[in-house]
DNA sequence: TGACTCCGTTCCATTTCAAGACTCATATAG
DNA sequence: CTATATGAGTCTTGAAATGGAACGGAGTCA
């Protein structure tokens, strides 16, 4: 199976993988949920060969997960900038760090310090049900193919 | 940057993904999640090639992240099971399903939908402050780098 | 004018990957 | 006992992605 080819499954895993699910784009995000904005400070940043991050940005400016503006005209440059769409991924970016942080932070702790400003605290995130409220155990869940699309195909996919 | 150096980063995304951050590994933990367990069900499910399947349960097994066991001899079998580190890893794969399913499901629905047995309802995940239990904006969050290990570094990294 | 910045492009050698054939040990069918 | 099947890999080979470094161009600074 070819990269490409992924985003024609029905998985929403693999859909979402063929967007974000490459070795770089996912430090890119990481850099622009810091705030980095423009080309030479992911470049700088992450050491990425140039060709590959301009090939990442467009792709992901394509999928509305970044929006590419200019800051300034004469010489025009621009800045990428989380959409919502992009916002929308920090609950898989956190989810990924703090597994980093649980497994693999050395006994000083994890390298980054979140704090949630609502609150006030320094916090990890917890993936709640949307129903309940409480926190959920994957033993605690069961998948079923959507019935809506059971219109011909009886595969599964996606966890 | 080559993908081994990744581990050796002091971020803690750039740890998780030097594991998991493959195109493929995502895709076996999904099938893992979905319970299937042996070499050739998961080969046959995701089309992946033998060899690069071979590499993959091998990585993930001596991270710890599966655990193979012989489920008969006489031809000794294994079979692959998720441990409680792989399990770990449920938050950050249901939120990339939940992103899919939010940006690219068609209009019948996400392909997959996920029921709590613990309330008995179909549910989509939410990120939680561990501290005050509200759902987290990534607008509301602010970082900074864990003093403890300040001897020395100034860089931030992991988002 | 010359140096410098930002944002890319182009080129090439190296690495990694995908596909599919091949191996090998054990079972089962006929 | 021969043929076929199954699980779990290994090998080979050509295609694609990557890293690195140089190049370009638009505009500013001094």
């Amino acid at each position: 199976m070819r990269w490409k080819e992924l985003s024609s499954q029905t998985c929403s895993l693999a859909r979402t993988l063929a967007v974000i699910g490459d070795r770089w784009t996912l430090l890119v995000l990481r850099e622009a949920f810091l705030r980095v904005r423009r080309f030479d400070d992911f470049q700088k940043r992450l050491g990425i060969a140039r060709r590959v991050l301009t090939e990442r940005l467009a792709l992901l400016v394509e999928e509305g997960v970044l929006e590419k503006r200019p800051y300034q005209d004469r010489p025009v440059r621009h800045e990428y900038r989380l959409t919502q769409k992009g916002l929308d991924l920090y609950p898989a970016l956190i989810a990924l760090v703090h597994w980093g942080d649980k497994h693999y932070a050395g006994e000083d702790g994890p390298p980054l310090i979140h704090t949630h400003m609502a609150c006030g605290q320094d916090f990890t995130p917890v993936t709640t049900c949307s129903e309940c409220g409480e926190p959920v155990d994957p033993r605690d869940v069961r998948v079923r193919v959507n019935p809506a699309l059971l219109a011909g195909r009886d595969d599964e996919s996606a966890a």
